[in-house]
Parts: structure tokens; sequence; C-alpha cells
RNA sequence: UGCCCCGUAGUGUAAUUGGCAACACGUCUGACUCUGGAUCAGGAGACUCUAGGUUCGAGCCCUAGCGGGGCAGCCA
């Protein structure tokens, strides 16, 4: 991951607050670390991926370090499958773990050892409610919670009981393990937290090692504690678990980091959270995690983004406190800005239709074209041209509005490398469509010639009928018809029923005829387009529109 | 009804920590252009949620209210 010097970077609260604490050597000089702690029970999407950028970003910033580590505490919901995929989604994000990939389950010895120090200390005991007994005595909102009948049982007893649990004595939910706080806090995570539970399952890395799970609060702080993190960033939902964060480790007199809270991305016309993006999944909505539509980080990346793009998107949009809903167009901006400078051009036709160039002989030229007016490095090909070639249907109009500067009958347009050619006559077929145009070619308007004085107010491309090679090309929209679906209770219902468009016989230029999976080219004046990675074969070649260009026509 | 967090152009974030509200996207206008892209130049768009208070001076501090979000899993 590169910084970039695009984007003057004004720094958010998190900085100045670990600018703060270096001033302050709060930290006595230790390396600031961060980490990514996901659950392994799903895909990973942007809004992960801002967590990443954030993260890793620090550590790179400060000269420090960041780590990748599985919250794999429930084994109920967790998968190797996730494990594998994550991994490989961080690391193509440019977050940076080196070699450090952790697992919270490889902590649980330790933490059972915590677990039965804060026994001895009299702040932890074994309760034998069961959960409804636990949620009817835990109060209200408004309401005190009442203690547990178990909550003074003795040091021995809660000792003796705690190791059963682990022995595996008892059935999954007739005990737990809580922590001796305060039924009375206002702050409902205080009122004697669960920190573990027994279920007897199989965890996907520790096996049956365990029935004992911890919970997500008693863990996370002993994970953040054991790895040396001094920034433990979390989402906005945590932060009534502050306290509770802090009260474990204070008690524990171990290394102690500071957990910050910031908003998660919410983007509009999509979903973001896990359960919906399964369900879009699972009810075949889309097609698999991975679907160029979905917000997901294999779903984007097939659809053509690139890291670069991701990772100043995260910029663009900072890191603030207050919830928001961050327009699309900020991601697009970000991608669109990133392939206008990378991406090697080349023409496309996806609706064609045919021109026949009645003065031109029946040869074949080979004609200059740039590959990158951004980036001249990148060269320049050849595109054969010949008397038929095929153009774009909207390129052609019999009656255009005002305005419209593109080939209308009698009229004049250039094609792009090429030369300025003259509508002469319209063909049409027995339902009176336009299925053919006659054209006259200019042989003094050759492109970089410089014979010309003639000037036209339009270009477009084409390709050459004898030469093109077909290909699929899928077009995109946005998933949803409503700008904040999640927010809906027929959410499913929005769904934008065309979200993608399948051009099953586009003609390209020949020279496409040998890209590979994954590279990614402007269509010039449709857009940027990515070879699929999962529908392109020998036979076919299967293109995901990124996104559109600019087009300030249509939008008039 | 309790506790916690947050309210700044259409969107996302800034504001040297109390000193003329700025940047990016979007939008509009013009220039340029063999991509109606890109680029360049310019414009519009904000009583900083409201009402009080402190102060020479408040987006920032205090009080009250209003609005939004979160919390009553043996999920994370």
């Amino acid at each position: 991951m590169e910084e970039n010097n695009n984007v003057t970077k004004s720094k958010n609260f998190i900085y100045e607050l670990i600018d703060k604490d270096i001033e302050s050597n709060r930290w006595d000089g230790k390396t600031i670390c961060t980490r990514f702690p996901p659950e392994p029970n799903g895909y990973l999407h942007i809004g992960h991926a801002k967590s990443i950028c954030l993260n890793y970003g620090i550590a790179r910033d400060f000269m420090g370090r960041f780590n990748l580590r599985f919250d794999d505490t429930n084994p109920s919901k967790e998968e190797q499958e996730y494990v594998d995929s994550i991994i490989e989604d961080v690391r193509w994000l440019g977050g940076d773990f080196e070699d450090r990939v952790f697992f919270g389950s490889d902590y649980f010895e330790k933490m059972y050892g915590w677990a039965l120090e804060l026994i001895k200390k009299g702040k932890a005991y074994v309760d034998d409610q069961t959960a409804d007994e636990i949620r009817q005595t835990r109060g209200t909102l408004t309401e005190p919670g009442k203690e547990s009948p178990y909550r003074n049982r003795s040091v021995e007893e809660n000792l003796n009981l705690f190791e059963r649990m682990r022995n595996g004595e008892f059935a999954n939910g007739t005990k737990t393990l809580r922590a001796k706080i305060d039924m009375t806090s206002p702050n409902i995570n205080l009122r004697d937290p669960i920190m573990y539970r027994i279920v007897h399952e199989v965890h996907h890395r520790q096996g049956n090692k365990w029935c004992i799970y911890p919970t997500y609060d008693w863990a996370h702080g002993l994970e953040d504690s054991i790895e040396g993190i001094t920034h433990s960033i979390c989402t906005l939902e945590f932060e009534n678990h502050r306290p509770l964060y802090d009260w474990f480790l204070d008690e524990l007199g171990i290394h102690h980091p500071q957990q910050i809270e910031f908003a998660r991305l919410n983007l509009n016309y999509t979903v973001m959270s896990k359960r919906k993006l399964l369900q879009l999944v699972k009810e075949n909505y889309v097609d698999g995690w991975d679907d160029p539509r979905m917000p997901t980080v294999c779903g984007i990346r097939r659809r053509g983004y690139t890291p670069q793009a991701i990772q100043n998107f995260a910029e663009i949009i900072g890191v603030a406190k207050r919830d928001a809903l961050t327009d699309i167009a900020l991601l697009e901006y970000a991608i669109r800005d990133d392939l206008n400078k990378h991406a090697q051009r080349a023409m496309a036709v996806l609706r064609p239709l045919k021109v026949v160039i009645t003065n031109y002989p029946d040869t074949v030229e080979e004609l200059d074209a740039i590959n990158n007016p951004e980036d001249t490095a990148m060269g320049s090909r050849e595109i054969p041209f010949g008397k038929e070639i095929l153009i774009e249907q909207t390129d052609f109009m019999e009656n255009p509005p005002k305005g419209y500067h593109r080939l209308i009958p009698g009229g004049e347009v250039r094609l792009r490398y090429a030369y300025i050619i003259k509508c002469e006559e319209v063909i049409k077929n027995d339902k009176g469509e336009v299925v053919e145009l006659r054209c006259t070619f200019d042989p003094e308007t050759k492109s970089g010639s410089g014979t010309s004085t003639k000037k036209v107010k339009g270009t477009i491309h084409w390709v050459s009928a004898k030469h093109a090679v077909g290909a699929e090309v899928r077009l995109y929209d946005r998933l949803f018809t409503v700008e904040n679906p999640g927010a809906e209770e027929n959410w499913l219902d929005l769904i934008n029923k065309n979200s993608l468009e399948i051009i099953s016989s586009a003609l390209i230029e020949p020279f496409l005829k040998n890209s590979k999976p994954g590279e990614r080219y402007q269509f010039e004046r449709h857009g940027y387009f990515c070879v699929d990675t999962k529908y392109t074969t020998n036979e076919k070649l299967v293109f995901n529109r990124t996104v559109t260009l600019k087009d300030g026509w249509a939008k008039k």
C-alpha cells in the first residue's frame, strides 16, 4: 500500500489520539500496533475494507505493526472456508500483516488461566441459572437487574465448578461463568456479563479440545493484550462495551490497549449486513459471494476494482464517529481515477450496426492507435481497417435531437484513429429498422496525417467486420432501487431487476482476443471493463463493466 | 422512562483546538480535445439542529431542548 500524495490528508480523530499518546509516551516507547479482527463467519465487504485500510494505514504511518487475527470464539458459526477467503482478501487489499495471522482460539488456555485468576479474586462466579433466568434477572433499560442466587459462592466452589465445566461434565446452557460487577449498572453490559458458556461443538481449529467458549467481551481485550495491540479500533456499537473491555484488563493488570470506536461504512443502493448479504447469496438473488454486483471484496474485485482504488476511496471518505450513508459516486470516482491512468484503451462495439464504406478499396489497412493517452509509455498498437466496419447503433440517429453530434443521414463523423466518413444512404429492413449504412470516406482525413483541415464535431469508435472478435459483455447497474434498502422491511422487493444486462454478441478489437482473466481495459466511450475470472473460457471471452465513463451528454 | 455516542453545502470529511467555515466527490458554466472521457479555468451551493449562556469573539466551551444512532444474545 502506498501513501497517496494526491489526497490532502487531514488527520482523523484517531490519528490525533495516537499523536497525543506518542507525545505523552503513553506506551513507553512500545511499537504502535493495530489489528483487523474478523470473525470467520462470512465474506469480507467494502465496509471491512475501510477498517483494514484504517488499521493497516495507522501501522504504516506510525511505523508500527498490523496483525490479522481471527476472532473465532464461537464454534457454531465459523468455518475454514471463511478463513481462507478473508486471508486472501486482506492481502489483496494491501493490508500487509506479513506472517502475523493469529487466531483468538489459540489463546484459549491463557484466557482460561486468567479466568481462574478472576475467580480467585472473587471477581467471577459460576452461575447455574438458565439463559431465560439470566435474561429475566438482567433488568431492563430502565430497571436494574437482580443478583443471581449463585453470585456469592465460595472461591473453592467456583473453582471446582468451572473446572468441571471445562471437563465437559455439564450440558449446554446449564452453567456459565460470569464476571461479578454490578447488577444495577445503568450500562447493561456491566450487569455481570457472561465470560464463558458451555458449547459442546467441534471448533474449526480446536476440534473437541474445548467445550467452554469465551464470549466476545471477555476474549477480545485479552487477545488484544496478548498481541501487544496499542489501539484496538472497532465500530460504534462496541462503544458501550468499552467500560467492560477496560474492567477486565484492569482487574487482570495486564497490557491495556486503547479501544477506539468509529462509524462503519454504509454505501447507498446496496446492503452491507452480513446477514442480508448471506441471504442474497443463499436465495440466489445474486450469483454467489463474488457476484460483481455485491459489495463484497471478492465481488468488487471480480467487477474490476483495484486495491489502490479502494485504498484511495478509504482515504477520501475519512473516519468519524457519526453514522453516514456514503454516496457510491465517491467509490466510482476512485476507480475511474485509477483506471484512467492505468487502463489500456481499446474499441468495442456492444450493439453493432454495419457500415459499408463504398469508396474504400477491398484492402486492409493497419492504423496506429494510442494505448493510453494519459501514459505515453504504454505505447501504441495497430488496428485493422477495411471496407466494412461495425459502429455502435446509438452512434447513428435518423432524427437526432439538438446537440447530437454523431452520425446522421448526410452528416459526417470521424472514425477514431481512421477517417472521416459521410453517411450517404440508410438501409432498413421490413420492420423499418436501420440495418446498414452506406458511407463514403475522405482519404485526406486519415488520423495523424495532418493533411486535412476538415473538422467534425463527433468521433466514434468502430471495429473491422472482417477482424473483430466476438465477446460477451456484462453491464451492471446498482443492485437496489432505493438509497438505503437495508432500512426497509421489504428490502428484497427493492432489488433492481435490471442490475445485470448480458450482451452476448459484442464485437471487440482483435488484439483483445488474447486478454487474460482479470485484465482491465477501457473500452473507449463506454467505460472500464475487466475480463471475468469466473465465466471466461478458451472459447468465450466475458467482460464485466466495472464502471461507465462519465457521460456529459447522457445527462442532458 | 435509563445509559452511551453523534448532529457542519446534495454526499463524505476539515477547521491551526475560542479567531474570516475549508477540501474532495457531485452539480453548473466556459476553454481545450480525434474518447460527449481526461485535463484546465471559473460558478452555485452552509443562518455549522434549536434556544439560551460564557466571551471582545463560539462550528468548537456550558445548560436545556430537538433530531439521529446504539444497548436488555450463553452473537460479534
